[in-house]
DNA sequence: CGCCTTATTGACGGACCTCAAGCTAAGTGG
DNA sequence: CCACTTAGCTTGAGGTCCGTCAATAAGGCG
């Protein structure tokens, strides 16, 4: 938590209201729904170790997953803002929520105006990212859906400060993968069997391995314009970085006054 | 414009200073293109007459359309935090769009800490219902996905002050549904003659009219908790309205403290 | 080892796309 | 007033991408 505030793009005296804020850590085990749309709910929640997945259900079952949740990112505004989530929230690894009572939140707002504006790039964002999904998965075909989605989560990763040979590991269910493209399992496993058959991607237990992160780029047609790579990277210089570097150490909440690097797809 | 800054959920000295704002308006006719991606952008622009879509094209030139801009909407937030557009907004029909430019924009944030917050509410919902059409286009057949669509607007129409009876009848070009839906134009054809034998539709020249609201929102399986109704109906009591209430006369910002009607799906 | 979850592979069917005409309504100009 | 055009919609035939169903692996873990 501590480390999780002392990279956000704030001032001092907001990130020590922060800390001084009253909080509560929960802890969940991979599989496990960290929240549901029907709970009620009345705090605020920041993923701040772990890898999440927000998504919604149809009466018949079937699901449709939006976007995956980083460390350092509120898992679900309209929680604070509507008083209700609008998604379920599923834990893809073990995974750490801090929690902030509304009541809480909304105080920090008032006294910390800057604050809800970096909430609103957070989410400026998100929406961002979770058009691109619609794009894809109204008009890309599956091929490139995937070539998308693995090209999006390995810079995302990068751009979140995970070392790039790590961020082309991608551990991701197939059933997961599906939720998110808009397709079957059995789909997802013949379109991954064709990836690797073209050499763009390997296969390692249950990991996919970017391969050639260009070549899949280039497939998927990435432009990693709707990412706003400086949003998601600390703000001016990062601070100096603690010996491991996997995925939570650093982040950032994202925010204003970020130039951040320009990202390309063709880079490797 | 004074219209538009009356009905929204602030206080009086917030509403003063934006009509403080020195402001520019720009007209659009149907078709026509107000602003593309690829374009600098350096002012909001909010849309206070008439109706907009945004949408993502492709290298092959296929669309994919995320949502409608109604009256009294900031087009996109990405323009002032990012400094960039994300999407290309056409106009659906002749459009009145206020710019203001991103220092004033910016300055408005830091003297009055409510407008981001509202902003921050809006932005919320505006990712809830993109959320909402991902799950459509994702998962729900294409006579589900046109339902859908059809009573979202609706719905959205009459929370925006549109007179019921006024709201059953949309107007949008079938390319344009298509966009939406992540479908051809001939599939939507043939999908709108379906609802139309199953009497739920009627169509009148260019127009759908919703004969069957209650069934069509039942095969829609339509739960319409993601509009989160009480962000787009003016906060407390909607002032007095004046005599014609087509599409533009109210709206409202939407935002915190409103507490809203509950909608059902299930009315008439 | 036996069980359970996850991934693979195949055969088949269907929802939706493609391509191609033809239709209608609303202009436009003679 | 009537060709002629144009934009938007409709209709049909055929093909394909992806889903469904079902059987078979392949690990992980007690």
């Amino acid at each position: 938590m501590i480390r999780f505030v002392r990279h956000l793009p704030l001032a001092e005296p907001e990130k020590q209201a922060i800390l001084d804020t009253p909080r509560e850590i929960r802890r969940f085990q991979r599989g496990d729904t960290i929240y549901r749309p029907d709970e009620p709910c009345g705090a605020a929640r920041i993923l701040v170790e772990g890898l999440a997945a927000q998504y919604r259900i149809l009466p018949n079952g079937e699901r449709q997953s939006a976007d995956l949740v980083f460390p350092a990112r509120f898992c679900d505004l309209g929680c604070i803002l509507f008083g209700v989530s609008d998604h379920f929230l599923a834990a893809l690894t073990d995974v750490e929520v801090v929690e902030i009572s509304t009541a809480r939140i909304l105080d920090l707002f008032a006294r910390y105006p800057q604050i809800p504006v970096l909430l609103l790039h957070q989410e400026t964002r998100n929406r961002s990212i979770l058009f691109e999904r619609l794009l894809s998965v109204g008009r890309r075909p599956a091929i490139r859906r995937l070539a998308h989605l693995l090209t999006e989560f390995r810079l995302r990763r990068e751009l979140a400060g995970v070392a790039p040979s790590r961020a082309k590991r991608i551990l991701l269910p197939q059933r997961w993968i599906g939720d998110f493209l808009g397709l079957t399992t059995e789909h997802v496993s013949r379109t991954i069997a064709k990836l690797k058959a073209m050499g763009l991607i390997e296969q390692h237990r249950n990991a996919i391995v970017i391969r050639d992160p260009a070549g899949l780029a280039r497939l998927a047609e990435f432009d990693p314009g709707y990412l706003h790579p400086g949003a998601e990277a600390p703000p001016r210089a990062p601070p100096a970085r603690r010996g491991r570097e996997g995925g939570s150490t650093v982040a950032g909440f994202g925010g204003p006054g970020s130039e951040g690097s320009k990202v390309s797809a063709n880079e490797s």
